[in-house]
RNA sequence: GCCGGCGUGGCGGAACUGGCAGACGCACAGGACUUAAAAUCCUGCGGGACUUAUACUCCCGUACCGGUUCGAUUCCGGUCGCCGGCACCA
């Protein structure tokens, strides 16, 4: 009897061989891929078995790349910057500085159980002043390319972690982080005009080969839409509004307008009768979360006692202010089509507005209309000159005609807002600026990077809307780069996000102290191919990366424009019914013992088996005493069999080639759970085919130690040692397939009556048609009682006789 | 409300392009080995009917109702349920 398996010693002598003689070598002729998973934030809990499958999934890949004779680049970070760090020293009374650094070096030490080819000379960190030089670098060239601005306005403000937010950082109504409900706040803020780019960021999803899902929200995020603006005059006065619309085609339809309540005109339009409730309703407006406002049943709204002129029929219509019209999206007023438009036709109802129809769905008006008709399809109507006309056409057509009429213009609208990327606390990148009472705002000399994030005793947030930096007053003020005034620095700093957007670049030249990533490299080592990570961030860092990335192709940076060639979410790994993993819950299952009790490789295959990687699973410890069964028969199997002479039947030529074609064929689609369920079977089937003939020759097994070297190194490397191999398993090739060999000389047919199977019987793979239901009908003669209206036959799989 | 995804044994899941539903594994049951247990190996394992029982045979079965087809887990229409995204964007 060979030696059983024993996973510690395995992977012990293994882990020192790798470091001895590294697997993944940089020779400088072999063709570059660039695998990346995304980097982890350092957090308290450490790794859990659901962070796990994702760097399990990503170092399969690139194990496979290597295989094919890439040098993968396969790097590992540390996000380290912002709220969830900072709030986890908070709560522990540590410095973040100190409890980062503990948290990294705990999950670097679980990252390594997972015997990944991560090559840790790349490694960087975020919060590392060689990092955020460049990131700080980046918002200088922004800044200086007008693309990150100061304003002024209410934003969304997270009343627990005591901070602005990004737009895509609030998730129903609440704070990504924390789940505080969102209120607003009135506060200058740096903005980065990611709007620039909208366009860009929506055409370029198309050449992308990510997940459509991705893309779609990324897409609705942008929120692009074409329609427009139409200006209406106050009656009785020189004053003009502005609205946009997507449906200019029923502009006839409008019967009154409604402005935000912030519309900088809102106040002037009210008369002596309606000034005190218009100031009112414009008072209590701005004192209701975006959340309230969102939950209203009932339309709320007051008339300013103004009217305007519909500048295609010279009608008057009233003009009121509601909340229901956002301030920042268009121009913050609206027409109101009630007829066509559901909310408009809410607001109709309840104020008593008169709806004018002017598309009617099968060519006739409605008398009293129930509900709004909001297609654009039907007859126009009521509407003038264009009564007659397709809505669909007109839909179309309207912007250019009333762009000639001279009552507005063709216009786009985007969802997407810019990007608020000041954060009130401590923990991130100071903002490299300095505001001169002459100069005004005045970036930090480039030269002069990184400006250092000061050592503080209490880094605490204020709360009042200022950052704790504010207190340091020896590094507050400072002096103008520019003139030399007296001067303060900027007390805000960077948002979590703004290390995470451009980390990939600096991975494959980290120690560069002279640029944020050389041209040669960027060349030679970029962009991401394949990039593996949660959904969670499909309209957060993923979307920034690529602005970031756009904006540095546009300064010559790098020479791509897109970051991510390939995107692959897999799915989150929860607790029992589906509850996501966390300490508060006590769900959280350590990928620790269950790589002492059962060794990495064991679980590595394990998190592939639980299901489909691209879906969420439900962890159970139990399952993987399935995979730790097969890795020791597929061991004994191999040492067994090592020493012998067996020749290569037929038969296991055919399995072998078999098994090459079906893992290889399922590796390539992801399907991964099915590629460890596919070498199971096989191991089945040689297990019984070198009990059937004494033995298995020498190839097959060589073959199935190397189709195991991406899933189970150690294993995989002992075992081709075993073999009689010096050198390691990975400086094979993966193994090719013959589609001659793979042929089966016969075929296992299931014969039929009508669809339903009554007999299998096995045919000569090469028959003809009629041969082959000749012999399923004798197959089945005693069934054959009715008249036979059709034969079927389905070459290697079904004889269908079909009867009346 | 709008958009997207999913629904298969006790459980996780499989089924390539419409062709034998339930691969592979877990759990469970029986057996072999053992003084015994663990480990290992072998066998069975969707539901029902017939049968003393086995075998055989037959019927039902992929959320539900219907359609297309020789044949549907797969395609089409509708209903229900679960999950995710967006949410007054005019």
């Amino acid at each position: 009897m060979a030696t059983p398996y024993n996973h510690r010693e395995v992977e012990q002598k293994w882990r020192k061989n790798w470091e001895e003689h590294p697997v993944n070598v940089n020779d400088g002729k072999k063709p570059k891929y660039y695998c990346l998973d995304m980097f982890p934030y350092p957090s308290g809990s450490g790794l859990h078995v659901g962070h796990w499958r994702g760097y399990v999934i990503s170092d399969v890949w690139s194990r496979y790349k290597m295989l094919h004779g890439h040098y993968v680049i396969h790097p590992m970070g540390w996000d380290a910057f912002g709220l969830p760090a900072e709030n986890y020293a908070i709560k522990m009374g540590t410095h973040p500085r100190k409890s980062t650094a503990d948290n990294i070096s705990n999950i670097k030490r679980q990252i390594n159980e997972i015997s990944a080819v991560y090559d840790w000379d790349m490694e960087v960190n975020t919060t590392d002043p060689e990092f955020y030089k460049w990131t700080q670098w980046i918002f200088v060239k922004m800044f200086k390319e007008g693309l990150a601005y100061e304003k002024e306005f209410p934003i969304n403000w997270c009343p627990s972690c005591k901070t602005g937010l990004a737009n895509e950082e609030v998730v129903n109504g609440g704070c990504e982080r924390c789940g505080a409900t969102v209120t607003k706040k009135n506060l200058r803020q740096w903005m980065l005009k990611i709007t620039k780019y909208a366009d860009r960021l929506l055409d370029d999803l198309d050449k992308l080969d990510w997940p459509e899902k991705v893309k779609k929200m990324q897409a609705d995020w942008i929120g692009k839409s074409y329609g427009a603006e139409v200006n209406f005059k106050v009656d009785g006065t020189e004053k003009e509004i502005t609205v946009y619309t997507t449906r200019p085609d029923t502009l006839h339809g409008a019967t009154f307008m409604v402005l935000a309540p912030e519309h900088e005109m809102a106040k002037d339009l009210a008369t002596e009768e309606t000034r005190e409730k218009v100031e009112e309703y414009i008072l209590q407006s701005s004192m209701r979360s975006s959340v309230d406002r969102m939950q209203d049943k009932e339309k709320t709204g007051v008339f300013t006692g103004s009217y305007a002129i519909n500048p295609i029929n010279g009608k008057q219509i009233p003009i009121w202010l509601s909340d229901y019209v956002l301030a920042d999206y268009g121009t913050g007023a609206i027409m109101c089509v009630p007829a066509h438009d559901d909310r408009d036709f809410a607001f109709a109802k309840k104020f008593e507005i008169p709806i004018v129809q002017v598309i009617a769905k099968d060519g006739v008006a409605i008398e009293n209309m129930e509900e709004a008709y909001t297609e654009a399809s039907g007859t126009v109507v009521n509407s003038g000159e264009w009564n007659g006309m397709e809505s669909s056409v007109l839909k179309k057509e309207a912007p250019e005609m009333i762009e000639k009429m001279g009552i507005g213009k063709k216009t786009v609208n985007y969802k997407l807002r810019d990007w608020v990327f000041s954060r009130q606390r401590y923990w991130g990148e100071p903002i490299p600026i300095i505001h001169c009472p002459d100069c005004g705002a005045v970036p930090v000399p480039e030269d002069q990077l990184p400006l250092l994030l000061p050592e503080v005793e209490s880094y605490q947030p204020t709360g009042t809307g200022e950052s704790p930096l504010a207190d340091i007053a020896e590094w507050v003020n400072t002096t103008c780069p520019c003139c030399g005034k007296p001067s303060k620095r900027e007390t805000n700093t960077m948002p979590q996000w703004a290390g995470s957007s451009w980390y990939f670049l600096r991975y494959v030249d980290s120690k560069n102290n002279e640029e944020l990533v050389s041209k040669e490299k960027a060349d030679k080592y970029l962009p991401v191919d394949m990039y593996i990570g949660g959904v969670e961030h499909a309209v957060l860092h993923l979307l920034y990366s690529r602005f970031y990335t756009k904006f540095l192709n546009d300064i010559g940076v790098v020479d791509f424009d897109e970051p991510f060639h390939k995107l692959f979410n897999q799915g989150m790994i929860t607790g029992k019914n589906g509850i996501k993993m966390s300490k508060s819950k006590g769900n959280v299952i350590s990928p620790d013992d269950l790589v002492r009790d059962y060794g990495c490789d064991s679980l590595r295959m394990y998190e592939l088996f639980v299901g489909p990687p691209e879906l969420d699973a439900e962890w159970d410890d139990r399952g993987i005493d399935g995979v730790y069964r097969f890795i020791n028969r597929f061991w004994n199997l191999v040492m067994d069999n090592k020493d012998g002479n067996t020749k290569a039947t037929k038969e296991m030529i055919k399995i072998r080639n078999k098994m090459v074609y079906d893992i290889t064929q399922r590796l390539e689609s992801f399907s991964l759970n099915t590629v460890i369920s596919g070498f199971m079977e096989y191991n089945n089937k040689m297990i019984e085919l070198a009990k059937k003939e004494g033995g298995i020759d020498k190839e097959t097994l060589e073959t199935a130690v190397i189709l195991m070297a991406p899933f189970a190194p150690h294993v995989a490397e002992e075992l081709w040692e075993a073999l009689g191999h010096n050198e390691s398993v990975y400086e094979s090739r993966w193994p090719e397939y013959s589609e001659e060999a793979m042929k089966d000389d016969e075929k296992e047919i299931a014969v039929q009556i009508n669809g339903k199977t009554k007999t299998v019987i096995t045919l000569p793979a090469d028959i003809d048609k009629d041969s082959a239901i000749t012999a399923g009908k004798e197959a089945i003669a005693d069934k054959l009682t009715g008249n036979v209206v059709k034969e079927i036959y389905v070459p290697g799989r079904i004889i269908n006789i079909v009867m009346k």
